[in-house]
DNA sequence: AATGTGTAGCTGTCCGGT
DNA sequence: CCCAGACAGCTACACATT
């Protein structure tokens, strides 16, 4: 070889460093240094010395040449992450391997393909050598260091081709090590670098017990604490049928990016990288329906507004994916096939997968068209597609799409018409085929299509019945078509259950009033219940509204007395049975869509007494509840009726199975809402009795929808400003944050809701969160410390943020007329210095306390009795009870200063003793001279200053920054001489008592009467129930007498009865003067 | 009577007014994002705050940093085994590299031999998923509507009332259109 | 494109444990 | 006694918005 080719190794190793340096600056020049740095690589191998006798050669360029790699490597392993510099670096160094290994490859190819030389390459060499360099710095103490070489390592693993067996397991231990990382930035990249190792992993290659690395990552994926971490394991896992159900999990991830990139990951995998035929791994025909309802409904329903235009623009992608090469006839079509994706009977899934495509493909809103020939044969997802458009145009008052949009009444009525008639045709088939053939003979097959075909024609006939309502019906004739149609449908048993209420929808729509929808169904029951009047009722009924307004109720007289029941078969029984609950599903829609008072309509005077209080009286679960609910349906449009039966609502509620339970309970909330006034007004005991007695309830509930039921109506009853009570206020907020409600996120996200709507709607509301604050703080912090391991709880800091912020007076809507209170945070100030003198709480709850004072919001504006008391307040604390806490301290000290630097001028001239001369503020010195500096037994920890006080010093002005720290420790051994006078002697034994309880509240609060043991267990089993179970004046629970259950039933039909007898259905609507005290009498009376 | 003050059910009836949209705003923006239970909480910024306080002061720096560059060029003071050693130094004793509760590295960390003692039970307990709770969409539409009868809410009641208490029997249609 | 806001990571300080 | 963890405040960056 010609020695001018043969550069010195020093020549070599001084031109390095310069290819280093300009591949810093800029990516742009990667490709030419790679081919530089490979020449100078190449050049290197030259130079070799023969070892073990010339058998061997040393590879002594070589190595001279990936020292100085190695040493340039190693100056950016000290840099932090997101050092640009270094970043094109490692880039630069894995393009270099990657350059290298295509020199080797196009040089094999160019020798015939020698496979065996691999290990023997300087490419090989130079990457094995760097990888085991960086293997050194992974447990290096230095994070940017460990950063830097996982982060290298990872981008070298990449490029590389193949990889020594020894090393590759070196590797592949030492990321997988890192992925237990302290800091997050080096988990990703030993995420990234896994993710590069693992798809050549063979699973026959890994010892026993060893976990594969896509199960490693995948467990990082759902577990690792940083979102991060997770992230990158997102965005580099293989998505395959394996992994895709953890990937689905990430729909729901705490963080909103995560949430928002699993949106995108799937959207770009909608479609085969390659252009190959096949679907791509997330194609929505490759999902299952159930994943497709995941993904729409977590993705629209993200409070993100970020994630969900992600998911809006997956879901547009699903369309035009499914839609392919659909275009021509319809334009309707790739919709159509849009909906199939979905079940359109699963509530409100595809409909917001529509709006949303409506909403950003406007285009394709706007190529949707009605001709007739649409209505001719609809398919479930014609049918429902023509109603969300409808609706949707309604909702963005998009009246000229709608008008165009909208068959004419006497065509969709004549739609329905021969839809239901096929259906019921069918349903009478099947039935006959059943009878004929027996059971048995039908294959299943044939079953389930003939059911799915019934399904489809209900589904269909419910679309278009919703549409209904919205029709223009100023035409008469359509109108009657109509109107005479549904009324018919309702009239027959065979209706399935799930139109009715579509159908009183649009009944509803085409009565003229309130009345006569009343009066229609009722006499719809009538007929139902009577079938030989069938014939007369309907001729009755032909003509909508000018007949009906005439008509005499004449159906009680000339009802045909029905067979007993004693006198019926089973089947006849069960035949009644059925055609009653039907009834009783009619009233019951009837009277959810009518708000006219019973009085007003006589006509539901009949199937009361025919009907529904029977039913109450039935033991049959169904019959039961439907009566129930129907009377108490009835009680809400019927004040009297009302008072008379909320003590056999109330009475239900013990014993009763948990459905039923969940009716009368909203039964009772329902009636409360709307006869507020009856109950719950007045000031009576009446309406804190009936407190007294739901929060009772809800204590012992164990049922988590009975509990979540309960929650919402207590809930309602505060917003609507019906319950003032603080002890409601003080059990929602326990259930709110108890463990023992941890499960039951209905509760726990309707009290999400309710609390701030609840404070920032009314400063009253948020006077009254206030009050509670300080007891609640301290029973949460008692039951915080005796938490059980397993059981998980906020924080009490987390606590008192929440109340500051709930509480915060900015915050609070400005309500016409209402003067704003901006001095709440100021009191809660002013109280939570007072707390501070306790001298049981512990110094960590005090901390909290103090490191929230600088949250509060302290208005510019102050009285100056308000502001001097609580400067008063903090003067005296550092004196009498110091804080042992330095963090607390410091935090009061500079709240302290705070409030003295923005209220100066009030404060200037301002003396205590002056002050002790109001009158006003005597209570304030009471509690203050109840204080004793504590003495040194006490002071276990911290050295307290000795106490050598005059009254002179006392005296002095309070008015500076007195608390501040380093003088602090000098004024603190201030007490006042009032203290010194009355000496620890006599103060002793009022440590225990009153000093205790006075320095906790000035008003009498519940919480503390009780003692703080009852008060943690019961917060850890029943924590609702706290206010309730402590108040020994609680009323027995109605129904607490444990009888037997025939006695129970017994019992029941008495006070049914006596619903009816007592009180004739007719005294039921008189309304008296006297009902007010008849609301007491009625809870009195046990 | 504080029922009676013109508070807080004024309010309610706000927010299912037309013109309550502002104010639904409001609360949406406020405190929506704290949905999903106490333990997903977070404290929110008060939002405003338009009193022009001060400006023309913070615009005028914007000097960009100093262009860092690694220096490739000066020769290592040191050689590469020492800087090595420097770089790569472990930690020293019993210092957490990594994540608490994790078993620890063989090289690195405290972990005793024996350290199954006390906190032994790490693994049992099921790990955070790190995802948020199945949203229930509650609003504003379950606290004020009847339980029984989802389509009347408070406001409507209201009306209804006062209806009532004139002794007038008949509802106007304007009612028939408020409960659709 | 520029600005403002919100978050996240970093750094300094302090308490608790070995 | 020293160190490590925790915490609070600060700064810088990235994001969204006009």
């Amino acid at each position: 070889m010609p020695a001018r080719t043969l550069s010195s190794l020093e020549e070599i190793s001084s031109s390095i460093p310069k290819i280093f340096d300009q591949a810093q600056v800029s990516t742009a020049n990667h490709q030419k240094n790679y081919v530089a740095l490979y020449k100078l690589h190449l050049e290197a191998s030259k130079h070799t010395e023969p070892i073990n006798k010339g058998r061997t050669v040393k590879h002594v360029g070589q190595k001279a040449f990936e020292d100085v790699v190695v040493e340039m490597t190693s100056r950016l392993l000290p840099l932090k992450k997101g050092t640009t510099v270094a970043d094109r670096i490692v880039k630069f160094i894995g393009g270099y391997v990657r350059f290298m290994n295509e020199k080797v490859l196009e040089e094999r190819k160019k020798n015939g393909g020698d496979a065996d030389e691999y290990d023997d390459t300087p490419a090989s060499r130079f990457a094995s050598r760097m990888l085991k360099f960086l293997l050194k710095g992974f447990l290096a103490k230095d994070k940017n260091v460990r950063y830097r070489v996982v982060q290298i390592l990872a981008e070298v693993v990449s490029h590389m081709g193949e990889l020594d067996e020894d090393l590759y397991t070196q590797i592949r231990e030492s990321l997988l090590d890192r992925l237990r990382d302290k800091e997050p930035f080096v988990r990703v990249q030993a995420v990234i670098g896994l993710a590069k190792l693992y798809g050549t992993e063979d699973p026959a290659d890994l010892e026993d017990g060893e976990p594969p690395v896509v199960e490693v990552l995948l467990d990082t994926l759902a577990h690792d604490p940083s979102g991060d971490v997770r992230r990158a394991v997102l965005v580099n896992v293989h998505i395959n049928q394996a992994t895709l159900s953890y990937i689905l999990a990430r729909s729901r991830d705490t963080d909103a990016i995560i949430r928002k990139l699993f949106y995108t990951l799937l959207e770009s995998n909608c479609v085969p990288p390659d252009d190959s035929n096949g679907l791509g791994i997330t194609d929505p025909r490759v999902l299952s329906i159930a994943q497709r309802e995941l993904i729409v409904r977590n993705g629209l329903g993200d409070r993100e507004p970020s994630v969900r235009s992600a998911a809006a623009k997956l879901i547009v992608t699903w369309l035009e994916v499914v839609g392919e090469k659909m275009e021509g006839d319809e334009p309707a079509k790739e919709v159509i096939a849009f909906l199939r994706l979905f079940d359109l009977a699963e509530t409100g899934i595809a409909e917001d997968a529509l709006r949303s495509v409506f909403a950003s493909r406007v285009d394709i809103f706007d190529n949707v068209e009605f001709g007739d020939q649409y209505w001719a044969d609809l398919t479930p997802e014609k049918a429902f597609l023509a109603r969300v458009f409808v609706d949707h145009c309604i909702s963005t008052k998009d009246d000229a799409r709608l008008e165009s949009a909208l068959p004419v009444v006497t065509l969709l009525a004549f739609r329905i018409q021969s839809t239901y008639n096929d259906l019921m045709e069918q349903i009478q088939d099947d039935e006959e085929q059943k009878f004929l053939r027996g059971e048995d003979h039908e294959d299943d097959e044939e079953r389930a299509r003939k059911e799915d075909e019934r399904m489809d024609k209900e589904f269909v006939i419910g679309e278009m019945l919703r549409l209904a309502v919205n029709l223009d019906y100023a035409d008469e004739i359509g109108r009657r078509k109509m109107f005479q149609l549904v009324r018919d449908m309702i009239s027959q048993e065979t209706l399935p259950e799930s139109l009715l209420s579509r159908c009183l929808d649009v009944l509803r729509k085409l009565s003229p009033n309130e009345r006569d929808l009343i009066r229609l169904v009722v006499e719809v029951v009538h007929e139902l219940r009577d079938p030989e009047m069938e014939e007369k009722e309907a001729s009755a009924g032909d003509d909508g509204e000018t007949t009906y307004a005439e008509t005499p109720m004449t159906v009680r007289t000339v009802r045909a007395a029905p067979k007993p029941p004693s006198e019926m078969t089973p089947e006849e029984k069960a035949q009644a049975d059925a055609i009653d609950l039907r009834c009783l599903a009619l009233c019951i829609g009837m009277l959810e869509r009518v708000n006219g008072t019973f009085e007003e309509n006589s006509t539901l005077e009949g199937i009361l007494g025919e009907l529904i209080i029977p039913a109450v009286k039935r033991k049959e679960l169904a019959l039961r509840e439907k009566g129930l609910v129907s009377l108490g349906l009835c009680c809400l449009i019927a004040r009297r009726m009302a008072l008379n039966s909320f003590q056999l609502f109330l009475s239900q509620v013990q014993s009763a199975p948990e459905l039923l339970k969940i009716r009368v309970l909203q039964i009772i909330f329902d009636i409360l809402m709307v006869h507020d006034r009856d109950f719950l007004g007045n000031e009576g005991v009446a309406g804190d009795r009936i407190i007294e007695f739901l929060l009772q309830i809800w204590g012992n509930e164990e049922s988590e929808k009975v509990q979540a039921l309960m929650c919402v109506g207590i809930a309602k009853l505060m917003l609507s400003g019906m319950v003032t009570d603080e002890r409601v206020l003080k059990s929602l907020v326990f259930a709110y944050v108890s463990p023992e409600t941890a499960g039951n996120q209905e509760l726990r996200q309707c009290l999400s809701y309710f609390f701030p709507v609840y404070c920032y709607s009314s400063p009253a509301n948020q006077r009254r969160m206030q009050k509670i604050f300080i007891p609640i703080f301290e029973e949460l912090s008692q039951v915080y410390k005796e938490l059980d391991d397993d059981r998980e709880m906020i924080s009490p800091a987390n606590v008192v943020a929440m109340f500051v912020d709930w509480t915060d007076p900015q915050k609070a809507v400005a309500v016409r007329g209402q003067a704003a209170d901006d001095k709440i945070h100021f009191d809660m100030a002013t109280e939570i210095v007072r707390t501070l003198y306790s001298k049981d709480m512990e110094k960590d709850e005090k901390k909290v306390l103090c490191q929230s004072l600088s949250k509060l919001y302290i208005p510019d504006v102050v009285d100056d009795d308000q502001i001097r008391t609580l400067k008063l307040l903090m003067h005296n604390l550092a004196s009498r009870r110091p804080l042992k806490d330095t963090t607390a301290n410091n935090a009061l000290t500079r709240f302290d200063a705070a409030i003295s630097k923005k209220f100066e001028k009030q404060l200037e001239d301002f003396d205590e003793e002056q002050y002790r001369e109001l009158e006003s503020l005597k209570e304030l010195f009471e509690f203050l001279d109840d204080i004793i500096p504590e003495s040194d037994e006490d002071e276990q920890d911290t050295p307290v200053p000795k106490k050598r006080a005059t009254r002179k010093r006392r005296s002095q002005s309070v008015a500076s920054t007195a608390t501040a720290e380093t003088t602090d420790r000098e004024e603190s051994a201030t007490p006042s001489a009032e203290n010194s006078r009355k000496g620890k002697g006599k103060k002793r034994a009022r440590l225990s008592t009153e000093t205790d309880t006075d320095s906790n509240a000035t008003e009498e609060i519940p919480s503390r009467a009780m003692p703080a043991r009852t008060a943690r267990t019961k917060a850890k089993s029943k924590v609702a129930a706290q206010q309730a179970d402590r108040d020994e004046s609680t009323p027995e629970p109605p129904s607490r007498k444990r009888a037997s259950k025939k006695a129970e039933e017994a019992r029941l039909d008495e006070e049914i009865d006596g619903l009816l007898d007592g009180d004739e259905p007719d005294s039921i609507m008189d309304s008296d003067e006297d009902e007010e005290e008849e609301v007491g009498e009625l809870l009195e009376a046990e | 009577d504080p029922r009676r003050a013109p508070n807080e059910r004024d309010l309610i009836m706000a927010m299912t007014d037309a013109e309550g949209d502002g104010m639904m705003d409001y609360f949406d923006q406020a405190f929506l994002k704290n949905w999903a239970g106490p333990e997903h909480w977070k404290l929110r910024k008060v939002v405003r705050k338009p009193e022009a306080t001060d400006n023309a002061a913070p615009k005028p720096r914007k000097e960009k940093k100093e262009a860092f560059k690694i220096d490739f060029l000066t020769p290592a003071e040191k050689d590469l085994k020492t800087r090595a050693k420097e770089l790569f130094a472990p930690v020293t004793r019993g210092a957490g590299i990594n994540l608490p509760g994790t078993s620890g590295t063989k090289g690195g960390t405290s972990t005793r031999k024996g350290s199954r003692g006390k906190r032994a039970k790490e693994k049992e307990e099921k790990k955070d998923e790190h995802t948020l709770p199945d949203d229930m969409h509650f609003s504003s539409r379950q606290l004020i509507t009847l339980f029984l009868k989802p389509e009347f809410s408070l406001r409507m009641r209201g009306q209804h009332m006062s209806l009532n208490d004139r002794g007038d029997g008949d509802v106007d249609e304007n009612f028939w259109a408020q409960a659709a």
